[in-house]
DNA sequence: TATGAATGAGGCTTCATTCAT
DNA sequence: AATGAATGAAGCCTCATTCAT
């Protein structure tokens, strides 16, 4: 897929990467707001001034690293919920890849996974189209959801826990609701 | 209730409280992390030296007003609950209440609500012993339902709408879950 | 020979020592030019004020310490000259006096010495005088004398070293001067 | 001898001379301790943050200050007395060069002289191998040496006086010696 | 007279950004 | 394009000093 670029477009894309990689590294060590442009530079082997050759500021870095993030993310994101034949197969789906998504990658916050909520609030009107669910408001439930979600893969990398009894807790819960029987 | 203090003493907690105040408002409008001290002082009608006779750091300002909101807070957001009869009851009161302080004052933020935490959480363990819901995980349904309420609270916010009918919407969510019938 | 005082003036004279005693101390931790006057009141009991009542300047306070220590030191420093009946006894009494001096009191220094060097003078025109040492150029050799002990007494506190024999050192090197036989 | 530098580089070792010469004039002028770095970069046509560039404290200004001076005033100090035939001599060449210096520049401090102790020490060293000098303490010799001779230079300054009538005088005190004949 | 909080100048340092090379 | 030094604004904090109580 790639194309044979000449020598120069080559090498500003490293450059383009290096920066990137570099602010990823240092976004996910001190948090967006603490870094600076010259911690960006520092995690890099380029000069001061090349930085602004390809960003004017933190901010644009960090808009292309949600870029990234989100080409990255959201297949992962969105794993196993289009065969999902069943609201348990569904939920679980959804709630597994979150909690294996934070695991994995420490510096993911919140607004990364933001980028997957049109996908999932697709995929319930999908799902609700297939008669997985009822009729819902599927954006509350999407937002209810994600937010969920993360807060408790929060708390599984704050103490410890086992994703996988979590991820059937969060689905009972929201499978069945908290109605006494 | 208040005693009659000496007139220094009097002006030490209203210039204490100068600068929570115009903390709050900078917190606010900002956001803690952009926020520097200077901010703080000129949100303020006392001069730059000051702030250190009160405080030693941005990051001790914080925890007071935290403190301050815990105080204000907590009861407010537990409004309701004691009272309820039933599970309906329990999670109209917790969803409307989170509405009702997010609605009200802008520059309440998730870990604000978080204060309200453990308080919730005592509350459902007390509705579970009361029959209202059946034995389940009070823990992580108290941090799904924070964090849910938080994000609707958002959209509610950003997007407008009618807490009121938001706050049925979820209740009828974590109720009755997403199963179909 | 203490005059009694009335109450007020002997509070006022107690305040004033406070603040030298501070001053005092906190010369002999940090040295004078590292010292603040807020340094000087926080090693007192008082209020950051009443500095101002007994002094303008740290450099004020300086002054009053040397005055206090020119009263003190001076006799000790002189101590044993008048009664010397030869050059070396003359000699060796000064160098005993300034490494018993500088061993005793960690504070002590170059500038302090100097407050003897008028006595020095004069006992050592009174000692040509009376015959103990030829007719030279008295002031140069009190510097030289001063300066010489101060230094190898500086280099005593140092390195340490026996004051006795340091003084026999001295005292020969004087006396005889280096001019070989 | 010059190499031609880079134009870069050439700019960055005058603006480092530029601090250098700036530090020393302030340094002169009000004493190491009473200088503050932005009275260093105001003695020089920089910007503040350029003293950064360079150096990281007034600390780090001073060594760099101290080896120049070590580098061009030991061989001055020094300078006569590898030839000197007699301990008169040798005297007389080390108090000369002492005055000299300390009449030409101004900001010549006790510290500053110290850097020639150690040569001063093996300059005698050596004298008393050549049998200029009796075996003596040429470490204590050479300190009482320097400090007297410190304080008569100081003295020179302060009063006025004729170097060489100071020299004369303070070779002969240290050659003969204070005891009446 | 003693107190101690308020003041604002000023020191130190880091930063984003520019620009000559 | 890449470099990296220069810039000066701006943040942090402490200080000497004043002055109402």
């Amino acid at each position: 897929m790639d194309t044979v670029l000449p020598k120069r477009q080559r090498i500003k894309q490293q450059n383009r990467q290096l920066i990137l990689d570099g602010a990823r590294r240092v976004f996910a060590e001190q948090g967006y707001d603490a870094v600076t442009v010259r911690d960006i530079i520092r995690a890099t082997p380029l000069a001061a001034g090349t930085f602004y050759n390809y960003f004017t500021s933190k901010e644009e870095v960090r808009h292309a690293l949600e870029d990234e993030i989100a080409v990255l993310l959201r297949p992962r994101l969105a794993e196993g919920r289009a065969e999902a034949g069943t609201a348990e197969e569904f939920l679980s789906a959804f709630f597994s890849s979150v909690f294996a998504l934070r695991t994995e990658s420490g510096g993911l916050e919140r607004a990364d996974l933001r980028a997957g909520l049109g996908d999932l609030r697709e995929d319930l009107d999908g799902a609700v189209a297939r008669g997985l669910f009822p009729p819902l408001d599927t954006a509350a439930l999407a937002a209810a959801l994600l937010a969920a979600a993360d807060e408790i893969a929060g708390r599984l990398l704050r103490d410890g826990g086992d994703p996988a009894h979590a991820t059937q807790a969060a689905t009972k819960l929201f499978l069945g609701g908290v109605e006494p029987p």
